[in-house]
DNA sequence: GCCAACGTTGGC
DNA sequence: GCCAACGTTGGC
């Protein structure tokens, strides 16, 4: 079992959204990185935990905690012209883009705004906490993982 | 709204 | 393959 984080902006999508859609889960569509393509399609594993982050908000922080109930498949909205995350430059023959399907465990009663983890030096080296950093879709150490999930309940 | 830090694109 | 221009992310 791994640890992920994935960011959301809560106006768009947020971890009240996530908790409404209750056992069904929500496929994780429209992440356009390679870099978290690839962490979608080859090591986000069914079963794995996934702290959920809201970012560019009044207050950014970890706000809850998911689990993924499906690995990878096709993000089908690539192939959609009328989809935001359309690419026209992907084809059903060579897609790009995958999402894995993910179920809401936990909303935190106090959320962990990223002010206060920057200053919680046992959560330093956090990828979230790198400067510049801006990938939707990384992961935890286990460390910083079961630390988070002590300190959120 | 500003701006730093990237990632991507495309001309050469 | 280099790199300038451009677009996006995301904290502040």
């Amino acid at each position: 079992m791994n640890y992920w984080l994935f960011k959301t902006e809560p106006d768009a999508f947020s971890i009240d959204d996530l908790a409404n859609k209750k056992s069904k889960g929500e496929l994780w569509d429209g992440v356009r990185n390679y870099q978290a393509r690839n962490l979608l399609r080859d090591e986000v594993k069914k079963g794995d935990e996934v702290f959920i982050y809201h970012s560019s908000c009044k207050v950014p922080a970890l706000v809850g905690i998911a689990s993924v109930i499906k690995d990878h498949q096709i993000d089908d909205t690539q192939f959609d012209p009328s989809a935001k995350y359309y690419d026209p430059k992907s084809t059903p023959e060579n897609p790009r883009w995958y999402a894995v399907t993910i179920k809401h465990k936990k909303t935190f009663k106090e959320p962990l705004p990223l002010k206060d983890m920057k200053q919680n030096p046992e959560l330093a080296g956090m990828k979230l906490l790198q400067k510049g950093n801006r990938l939707s879709v990384m992961p935890v150490d286990k460390s910083h993982g079961d630390l988070l999930l002590k300190l959120l309940g």
